[in-house]
DNA sequence: GACCATTTATTTTTT
DNA sequence: ATAAATGGTC
C-alpha cells in the first residue's frame, strides 16, 4: 500500500521519519540533494492528511518567493486541492504581511512602503548633506551596511557606534540615525531590516497579538535554516507556542550568507533552545554522480569549523569533473560555450539543463557576449533587476507617491522626471525647507506654493505638479493597479517623453514599462483581491530566483548565491582564481576563506552529471591585465576526479595522477606572445558577414533602411542604418532582430 | 538648466 | 573598460 501513497512512498528511512516525526521541536540536518524539499512538501501534506491540521494554521518559511510558491503547488498537487489560508513565503514578506495587518499597533500605518538599498542610501545621503557630513571623508553605504547589520542582529542601530567609528565619525552617525529613524517614520518607510526587527517589536511588546499569532500558527517550518540571521531567529522564538512545533532544516556546510548576518550559531542555539528537538540527519544524496559527491566533499572537508559527517550516493561513478586552464576571460567565455554547444547539438542536453556559475556579477558580460557572437540562447539570473532599472523605479516611485504622499524618497526621484524644469536648486530648497519644519517633501513643497514662495515661473510648475499628484492620489484609492498604472504614464507624461525620443535606448525603457504592464496584469489575473500597495509590497521583495525560468531554451548564468537550492544536468564553474574565487576581500579572514569554500560545495553540489571548472592565466579587471594563480579549490579535489581538457603545456606535469596534492599541475607559466589556443578565434558570428554597408536591411521597429557602417562585436556590435523612414539611427545588433533584405 | 568634457568609482555575494 | 558623477560653459 505504501508504494502507491503519494504521502509516503518513495521515502527512505531517515526522510519518513522525518515527515512523521511527532510534535514538538524537530531539526533536520539535510545535506546537498538529499531531498529537503521533498521532506518539506511531504511533512506539510503529512500534517494537513494525515494529523488533520487545518492550513490554516501552517507557516512554512522559504528561502525565496519562488521556492514558496513551489512548495504550496506540490503539496497542493500531492493533496489534489488548495491549501487556503496556509502561510507559505520568505521572513520578509511574512513579516510585510505581518506588519500590513497589525503595524499600526506599533505605529506603522497600513500603507507603509519598503524602502529599497538604493532608497536607504539616497535618504541617508540626503542627510548626510544636511548635518554637513561630507561623503569623502564618509562613505554613506558605511552607514548604511552598519545600519544592516544592526538590524541583522536585531540591535539598535547605534550600538554600531562602537567600535570601528572614530569620534568624528561617531559623532555623524549617531546624528544620522536619529535622523533616520525620523525620516523613516514620517515617510512612513521601512527597509529590508525592519521589516524583520518591527515584526519582532511587535510581537513582543504586544502580548494580545502576541498570543493570537501563536495560536494560529501552530505549525511553523523554516527551510535554509543555516542562513537565517539573528533577527530572525529571535522573531522565531516569538512566533513559536508552547507546544514548539518548529520544523527546521539545514545544512551548515551549505551557510553561504554570513556576511548578511546569517549565522551558524543559530543551529547550534536551536539545539541548545529546544533541548528536546528531535534530531533527524538526511545523509543520502540523490542528486550528483559520486564522482562530483566526492569531490565536492573533498573540498569542503578543507573547512576547519564544520561538523564532520559525510553524504553517501549510490549513483555510479560518472564522469571525471573537465577542468580547462584558459588564457584570459574571453578564452574561458569561449571554452565554456563550446563545451556547452557541444553538450547540445551532440549529447542532446536542452539547454534550460545547462547552467554557467561565477562568483561577481561582472563576470556575466564576456560569457554573454560570446553567447551572442555564437548564437546560443541564454538568461542571466540576477544581475541587475527588472525593478531596479531606472525608468520602472521612476513608475514605480510615481505609485509610491500616489498611495503615501509622505514618501520623500519617491517624491524627489520623480519631482522632474520627466523633465519640467525643477531643477536641483528648487529641489534643495523645498528639501531644507522640510527638514526646518519636520514635514515630508511634497507637503515641503505644497506650503512654499501656498506662501507665494517660489518665482511665477517656476510656481506655474510646481502647480501642475501638484495637482498632478493630488490626482494621481485620488485614483490610487479606486482603479485597480494596472489602471493606475496606465494613468501614470499618460497624465505624467513618461510615455510620451519616451516615445518622442530618438534615442535607442528610449525604445528600451518603452518595452520594459510595457513588460512592467505586464507583470501587473499577471500579477492582477493570479490575486484579483489585490491592491496597488500588495503589488509595490511583492516587486520590493522579489529575489533574483524569482525570475527564473527554465522554461524556454536557453542555458542559464547566475551568480553562486543565486544558484542556491537549484539544480542542474550540466554546470559551468568559471573564474576559479585565487583572489577571484575565493574573493580577495576574503583572503585576510580564515573564516571568510571558509564561507568561500562553502559556496564552492554549493556551486559544485548543484550538478548532476557533468562539471566543468575553468581559470584564466590572466583576465582584465578594471580596465588592466591582472594574473591570479588557480583556485586553491581546484587542487583540493583529489585529481583522480579530474581530467584537464583543452592545450596543456608539456612542462605542465598534468598526467602524472600519482599527485596527491595538485596544486601544482595548474600552476602558471609565464605566457610568452600570442599563443593559439583550443577555443580559438573562429566564431559563428552574429550576422556579421550579412551587414555590409549598403546593405538592405528590415528592422521590426524602424521598418526597412540601409546600412552605412557596421562597429564593434560580439554584445557591441552595432550597426548604424538610415531608415527610408526616421532618418539615421545606430541600433545593437544584440536588440536590433535585423534582418538582411 | 542643458550640454559637453573630465574625473571617479566600480567588483563580492542579496532578502 | 565603462558607467556614473562632477564640473564648467553657454
Amino acid at each position: 500500500m505504501q508504494e502507491t501513497d503519494p504521502i509516503l512512498a518513495d521515502l527512505n528511512p531517515q526522510q519518513l521519519q522525518a515527515v512523521t516525526c511527532g510534535n514538538g521541536p524537530i531539526i533536520v540536518f539535510a545535506g546537498a540533494g538529499s531531498g529537503k524539499t521533498r521532506v518539506l512538501t511531504r511533512r506539510i501534506a503529512y500534517l494537513v492528511e494525515r494529523n488533520g491540521i487545518s492550513p490554516f494554521r501552517i507557516l512554512a518559511v522559504t528561502f525565496t518567493n519562488k521556492a514558496a510558491e513551489e512548495m504550496r503547488d506540490r503539496v497542493e498537487h500531492i493533496l489534489g486541492r488548495d491549501l487556503k489560508g496556509m502561510w507559505v513565503s520568505t521572513f520578509h514578506s511574512a513579516c510585510a504581511r505581518i506588519l500590513r495587518m497589525d503595524g499600526d499597533r506599533i505605529g506603522i500605518p497600513r500603507n507603509f512602503v519598503i524602502y529599497d538599498e538604493d532608497d536607504q542610501l539616497t535618504l541617508i545621503k540626503i542627510l548626510m548633506k544636511q548635518i554637513g557630513a561630507e561623503e569623502k571623508n564618509f562613505d554613506p553605504r558605511l552607514v548604511r551596511m552598519l545600519f544592516d547589520q544592526a538590524k541583522n542582529k536585531n540591535e539598535d542601530i547605534r550600538s554600531m557606534a562602537d567600535g570601528i567609528l572614530k569620534s568624528l565619525h561617531k559623532r555623524w552617525y549617531l546624528q544620522l540615525c536619529d535622523l533616520y529613524d525620523q525620516e523613516m517614520h514620517k515617510a512612513s518607510a521601512t527597509d529590508f531590516g525592519d521589516l524583520i526587527t518591527k515584526t519582532a517589536a511587535l510581537l513582543e511588546t504586544n502580548d494580545e497579538i502576541r498570543a493570537a499569532y501563536r495560536q494560529r500558527f501552530n505549525y511553523i517550518l523554516v527551510d535554509e535554516f543555516q542562513d537565517t540571521n539573528l533577527a530572525q531567529y529571535s522573531l522565531l522564538k516569538l512566533l513559536v507556542n508552547a507546544d514548539q512545533n518548529l520544523f527546521v532544516v539545514g545544512d551548515d556546510d551549505q551557510s553561504i550568507y554570513h556576511w548578511r548576518g546569517a549565522n551558524l550559531a543559530n543551529i547550534l542555539n536551536f539545539e541548545k533552545d529546544f533541548t528536546n528537538a528531535a534530531k533527524i540527519v538526511l545523509g543520502q544524496n540523490y542528486r550528483s554522480s559520486a564522482v562530483i559527491l566526492d569531490a565536492a566533499q573533498a573540498v569542503v572537508r578543507h573547512n576547519r569549523s564544520r561538523s564532520d559527517k559525510s553524504l553517501f550516493t549510490t549513483n555510479k561513478g560518472g564522469e571525471k569533473i573537465k577542468a580547462y586552464v584558459a588564457d584570459d576571460e574571453y578564452d574561458e567565455a569561449r571554452f565554456a560555450i563550446r563545451e556547452a554547444s557541444d553538450l547540445i547539438e551532440r549529447r542532446g542536453v536542452l539547454p534550460k539543463n545547462i547552467a554557467i556559475f561565477y562568483r561577481t556579477n561582472a563576470q556575466s558580460r564576456v560569457i554573454e557576449e560570446e553567447c551572442v557572437t555564437s548564437n546560443l540562447r541564454y538568461a542571466v539570473v540576477g544581475g541587475l533587476r527588472f525593478y531596479e532599472r531606472k525608468e520602472i523605479k521612476d513608475i514605480v516611485a510615481y505609485c509610491r507617491l500616489a498611495i503615501n504622499p509622505d514618501d520623500s524618497i519617491a517624491a524627489r526621484r520623480i519631482i522632474n522626471t520627466p523633465l519640467r524644469g525643477i531643477g536641483a536648486a528648487t529641489e534643495d530648497r523645498i528639501q531644507q525647507y522640510a527638514a526646518l519644519n519636520g514635514i515630508s517633501f511634497l507637503s515641503a513643497a505644497i506650503s512654499i506654493q501656498e506662501q507665494g514662495g517660489f518665482a511665477k515661473g517656476l510656481q506655474n510648475k510646481i502647480h501642475q505638479f501638484l495637482s498632478m499628484i493630488g490626482i494621481l492620489s485620488e485614483s490610487a484609492k479606486s482603479l485597480k493597479p494596472s489602471l493606475l498604472l496606465k494613468e501614470i504614464l499618460q497624465k505624467t507624461g513618461y510615455e510620451a517623453f519616451l516615445s518622442e525620443s530618438k534615442k535607442i535606448e528610449d525604445q528600451t525603457r518603452l518595452e520594459n514599462i510595457n513588460e512592467l504592464l505586464n507583470a501587473v496584469y499577471n500579477f492582477e489575473k493570479s490575486f484579483p483581491e489585490a491592491t496597488i500597495e500588495d503589488y509595490l509590497a511583492s516587486i520590493s521583495l522579489m529575489s533574483d530566483q524569482d525570475y527564473f525560468d527554465p522554461k524556454n531554451g536557453a542555458i542559464n548564468m547566475m551568480t553562486i548565491h543565486c544558484a542556491k537550492g537549484l539544480e542542474f544536468d550540466c554546470v559551468f564553474i568559471v573564474g576559479m582564481e585565487e583572489g577571484l574565487f575565493p574573493h580577495v576581500r576574503s583572503l585576510s579572514s580564515p573564516q571568510e576563506i571558509e564561507e568561500e569554500r562553502r559556496i564552492c560545495y554549493v556551486a559544485m553540489t548543484r550538478a548532476r552529471h557533468h562539471l566543468f571548472l575553468s581559470c584564466a592565466r590572466a583576465r582584465r579587471t578594471f580596465g588592466n591585465f591582472r594574473s591570479n594563480p588557480p583556485s586553491r579549490f581546484l587542487s583540493e579535489i583529489p585529481s583522480s576526479h579530474l581530467i584537464r581538457i583543452g592545450q596543456v603545456d608539456s612542462d605542465e606535469a598534468f598526467n602524472d595522477a600519482s599527485q596527491s596534492d595538485s596544486f601544482s599541475r595548474f600552476k602558471n607559466k609565464s605566457i610568452v606572445g600570442q599563443r593559439k589556443t583550443t577555443y580559438g578565434e573562429e566564431r559563428i558570428s552574429y550576422g556579421i558577414e550579412d551587414l555590409w554597408p549598403g546593405r538592405r536591411v528590415n528592422h521590426p521597429v524602424f521598418g526597412e533602411g540601409i546600412v552605412m557602417h557596421v562597429e564593434g562585436r560580439g554584445e557591441h556590435l552595432r550597426v548604424v542604418i538610415r531608415f527610408d523612414v526616421g532618418g539615421v539611427k545606430t541600433v545593437l545588433a544584440k536588440f536590433a532582430k535585423l534582418e538582411p533584405l
